[in-house]
RNA sequence: GGCCCCGUCGUCUAGCGGCCUAGGACGCCGCCCUCUCAAGGCGGUAGCGCGGGUUCAAAUCCCGUCGGGGCUACCA
C-alpha cells in the first residue's frame, strides 16, 4: 500500500478535541498544517474530534472556531462551510464508523476480545512478565466455542485490530525512516463493548475517508502511528482507503523546566494572549518560529509571507521552548509596523476595556488617539499597554491624580518652585505647540533654576500625565491643551505647597 | 521495564563533509541618542553532551555512551 503520489493535490487536517481552551502548542499545529496547505495549493481541513462525551463541551467547540478565526487560520472544509467529506464533528458520523466496523468484521480484521485490564495484567505476572507490557494479544486465537462461554459469563467484547507480525516502517516528513518491530505494538481496541468507536478508529478512519494525504501532528502521537498504519492497511483491504498519508510529527511546545507546556500554565492559552493584545501576525510568527525558520538571518516576517516559504521538511524535530520574553518582541515589531490608523482602530477595545474609553468613542477622541498613536506605538509591547500611555488625555479634569508610586518619586516637595515656574512660564507662552512649550520650559527651568533637564522635567511629566513614563512630554502637552495643562500643573502645585 | 523521539550560545534557530577561528534573533551587559520610557545605532557576552570510528577534512556521516522527553487506556 502506497502513500499519495506527489503530484496529488494536498489535503491535510486540523483534528482537535473539543476539551478546553485552546494551547498555543495546538495552534502552532493548526498554523504548520494550513501554512502547508496554503504553500501547497492544497485544501485545509478543519475536523472535530468529539467522540468523548465526557470531555467534550460546546463551549470548547466554540472557542476552537474563535481562536482559528481570530488567528486567520481559514478552512476548506469543516464546520460552518461544509464540504465534500461533512458532517466534520466526528459526534455526527456514527452511521459511518458502524457500517466501516461493520466492513472490517466482516473481513476478520478485527476480533472480539472479551479480556478485563486485571486479566491481561494476571497472565502477565504469572508467566514472570512485566505486568506493565500491555495488552497480551490473548483473545486473537479464540475459538467460537471459547467465544460463546465467555458471552454465556455475561461478558461483552470490545473489538481489537490484528496487527500484522511484521515491522512497520514510514517515512516521517521531520525525522526520516522510522521502525516499530514487530510484536512491539499490542493489538489497539477500536470499539467499545458498547458500540462506542474510540480515536484509535476514528481518526485514522477520517482521514482515509477525506481523502487526507499529509497528517502533521504532535509528537506525542508518534508511538500511535504503527497501529495507524495496521489500521490503513485493513481499510484498504476492505475498499475503504487508498492510501497511508504521509506523517510528520511535530516537536513538543515545552513550558518552563524539562515539561511539555501544561494545558493547566497560563501561558499556554491562547486566549490570554490575545486579552493582553497580542497582535494575530505577531503570535502567528512567534508560534512558526517554534520549530522552523524562514531564513537565516531573519525571523520576523508576515503570515504571506510564511506561506510563501513554508516546507513541512524543514521544521525541525527538537522540541521548542515556549519564550514569553521572545514572543513579546517579536509582537513589538509588528505592532510598531503598523499603519497609526490600523493601530488605532485595534487598540480601541483595549482602551474601552481598560475604561480609559467609553463604549463609543466620538470623533473628536479618536482624533487625539489617531495624533498621539504615532508617540506610543513604539512604546507597546501588546496593545493593551496603550492604556497607560493615552490614559492621560481621556481623564476626567475633576478625577485626575497622579499614580501614587509616581507622585511619591517626583511630586515631593522640592517639586514646588519647578512646578511653580513651569506655570509661569506656560502662561504666557504665544503658541501652544510642543516646540513652543519646549523653549518655555527650558528656558525657565533649565536655564532659569539651573536643573538638569532629568530633575526639572520629572514633576512636569507627573503632574500633567500622572506618570514617570509617558509619550513624549511637550508633545503630551500640546495634545492635552493648554487649559487642562495649566490645571493639572497648578493642582500639583497646590498640592505639594499643602505638603500632601 | 518495553517501544519510540530528541541532543549547536540561557532560549529559538542557521548549518545538511571543506565557505565555521560556528551565522542570526530574543535575553543579558556596555556605549551613543535623549525631557521619562521605549524605539533606533554601535559593541560585547555565550554554544556543537561525551567517546570511538569513517575521511586528506566532521557541528555535519556511522557506532556506542550519557542526558532529556514522549508513549505504554475500553482518553484524544
Amino acid at each position: 500500500m502506497s502513500t499519495p503520489a506527489a503530484s496529488s493535490q494536498v489535503r491535510v487536517r486540523f483534528c482537535p478535541s473539543p476539551t478546553g481552551t485552546p494551547h498555543v502548542g495546538l495552534i502552532r499545529t493548526a498554523l504548520f498544517n494550513w501554512a502547508h496547505a496554503r504553500h501547497t495549493g492544497g485544501v485545509f481541513v478543519f475536523r472535530i474530534e468529539d467522540t468523548d462525551a465526557a470531555r467534550d463541551s460546546e463551549e470548547s467547540y466554540a472557542a476552537l472556531l474563535d481562536a482559528l478565526r481570530w488567528l486567520g487560520l481559514d478552512w476548506d472544509e469543516g464546520p460552518d462551510v461544509g464540504g465534500p467529506h461533512a458532517p466534520y464533528r466526528q459526534s455526527q458520523r456514527r452511521e459511518i464508523y458502524t457500517e466501516i466496523i461493520g466492513k472490517l468484521v466482516d473481513a476478520g480484521e478485527v476480533y472480539e476480545s472479551f479480556s478485563t485490564p486485571e486479566e491481561v495484567e494476571a497472565r502477565h505476572r504469572a508467566a514472570g512478565r512485566d505486568p506493565k507490557l500491555g495488552y497480551d494479544n490473548f483473545d486473537r486465537t479464540l475459538t467460537g466455542e471459547q467465544q460463546a462461554t465467555f458471552r454465556a459469563e455475561g461478558r461483552e467484547p470490545v473489538l481489537r485490530l490484528r496487527m500484522p507480525d511484521t515491522d512497520i516502517t514510514f517515512s516521517d516528513l521531520i525525522r526520516g525512516e522510522i521502525t516499530f518491530k514487530a510484536g512491539s505494538v499490542p493489538d489497539p481496541v477500536l470499539v467499545r463493548a458498547n458500540g462506542d468507536p474510540l480515536y484509535t478508529f476514528v481518526n485514522p478512519v477520517d482521514d482515509a475517508l477525506m481523502r487526507i494525504t499529509h497528517v502533521l501532528r504532535g509528537e506525542d502521537l508518534l508511538p500511535s502511528t504503527p497501529r495507524q498504519i495496521a489500521l490503513y492497511q485493513a481499510l484498504h483491504r476492505v475498499g475503504v482507503a487508498e492510501h497511508i498519508p504521509h506523517f510528520g510529527h511535530l516537536p513538543y511546545v515545552m513550558g518552563e523546566g524539562n515539561r511539555k507546556l501544561s494545558k493547566r500554565d497560563p501561558q499556554s492559552n491562547l486566549f490570554n494572549y490575545r486579552e493582553r493584545g497580542f497582535l494575530p501576525e505577531g503570535l502567528l510568527n512567534y508560534l512558526a518560529l517554534l520549530g522552523w525558520s524562514i531564513a537565516d538571518d531573519r525571523d520576523i516576517f508576515t503570515v504571506d509571507e510564511m506561506v510563501r516559504a513554508f516546507d513541512i521538511t524543514r521544521v525541525s524535530a527538537n522540541p521548542a521552548r515556549f519564550d514569553l520574553k521572545k514572543a513579546e518582541a517579536v509582537n513589538a515589531t509588528h505592532l510598531r509596523a503598523l499603519p497609526p490608523a490600523e493601530f488605532v482602530a485595534r487598540a480601541i477595545p483595549y482602551l474601552q476595556a481598560a475604561g480609559v474609553l467609553p463604549p463609543e468613542v466620538d470623533e473628536e477622541k479618536r482624533a487625539v488617539l489617531t495624533a498621539v498613536a504615532p508617540l506610543v506605538q513604539e512604546r507597546c509591547i501588546v496593545l493593551s499597554d496603550a492604556a497607560n500611555m493615552v490614559g492621560f488625555l481621556f481623564a476626567d479634569e475633576e478625577t485626575f491624580e497622579p499614580e501614587p508610586e509616581s507622585a511619591a518619586k517626583a511630586l515631593g516637595a522640592d517639586a514646588q518652585p519647578v512646578l511653580q515656574a513651569a506655570v509661569d512660564t506656560l502662561g504666557s507662552v504665544a503658541e501652544w505647540t510642543a516646540a513652543g512649550i519646549e523653549g518655555a520650559l527650558k528656558e525657565a527651568l533649565v536655564d532659569g533654576l539651573g536643573l538638569k533637564p532629568r530633575k526639572a522635567f520629572a514633576p512636569v511629566r507627573v503632574a500633567v500625565t500622572g506618570r514617570t513614563v509617558s509619550p513624549p512630554l511637550y508633545e503630551s502637552m500640546e495634545l492635552l491643551g493648554r487649559e487642562r495643562t495649566m490645571g493639572r500643573l497648578r493642582r500639583a502645585r497646590d498640592r505639594v505647597a499643602a505638603g500632601a
